[in-house]
DNA sequence: GCTTTGTTACGAAATTTCTCGTACTAATAT
DNA sequence: ATATTAGTACGAGAAATTTCGTAACAAAGC
């Protein structure tokens, strides 16, 4: 049927957060514009997508002015770490390795971002045994 | 409207690929009973998907028999890469280290598992500098 | 031969996603 | 006041997803 347990952003969705991340509480103008900037996009097509996002709580709506103002209800880290998660169970059997890997091998990660991700290991291990 | 450039694998597509990934080649019959160990599924729908691969390109068909006998088209590899590419284009802003600290965080991962991806790390520096 | 069994094929129904047109409404300007 | 402008609300429609019922059909068993 496609329900789901925890029904989770839709790509159009996404697209939408990522402008709210980016640019904090929008009209739906100023969402629209951002987005039409990267491709086509009506603005009646976005008011409806931030009308279902208000209903299904993914954003907030803040009605008092006449151009209501939209706002991401969870955080980019939230709604990434359940992305992630997700696709640990459909496509990766719950290995976070593999996913890890596919991660730097389907960019060619940078030095410096291996480097950041060396950095970020260390602090990981520290945590699990932290007397190493 | 949901049409996809690369119409990548729908969830419970994802799921029958994993089976298949996992036990090659199987009948109808052999993936519905991997499906339904793990949730109640339908004969008729597990068919019904695996006729959408098929003509989706997800899957080969071997008619020569009388239980048609199924394959994934796609290795395990390439379906992860693409995930994953599309993933960080859409929630993670292109940041392949953003994804990669989501990924450890979100089911804290074990030392075993941090150790394997130090291992990772170190091959892939070597691939950048080799004269490092 | 006829029935039972296991299979494929087909299509319909419920839901979701995405897009957009149209109507309505409030503010603004003339 | 009336017309224009800028916004929201609503709903429809096309495509996709997922589920499943029913029909058709072939093989095996009695």
């Amino acid at each position: 049927m496609g329900r789901r347990a925890s029904p989770h952003a839709t790509d159009a969705e996404l697209e939408i957060l990522q402008v709210l991340w980016q640019q904090g509480p929008s009209t739906v103008r100023e969402v629209q514009q951002a987005l039409d900037a990267i491709r086509p996009t009506g603005y009646t097509t976005v008011l409806k997508i931030l009308q279902i996002m208000t209903d299904k709580g993914l954003a907030h709506r803040d009605e008092s002015q006449r151009a209501h103002v939209y706002e991401a209800a969870m955080t980019e880290e939230e709604v990434q770490e359940e992305i992630v998660s997700h696709m640990l169970d459909r496509v990766f059997s719950g290995s976070a390795s593999k996913l890890v890997f596919r991660a730097l091998s389907a960019k060619g990660a940078s030095p410096s971002e291996l480097d950041e991700i060396r950095t970020m290991l260390d602090t990981l291990k520290g945590e699990h045994h932290e007397s190493d």
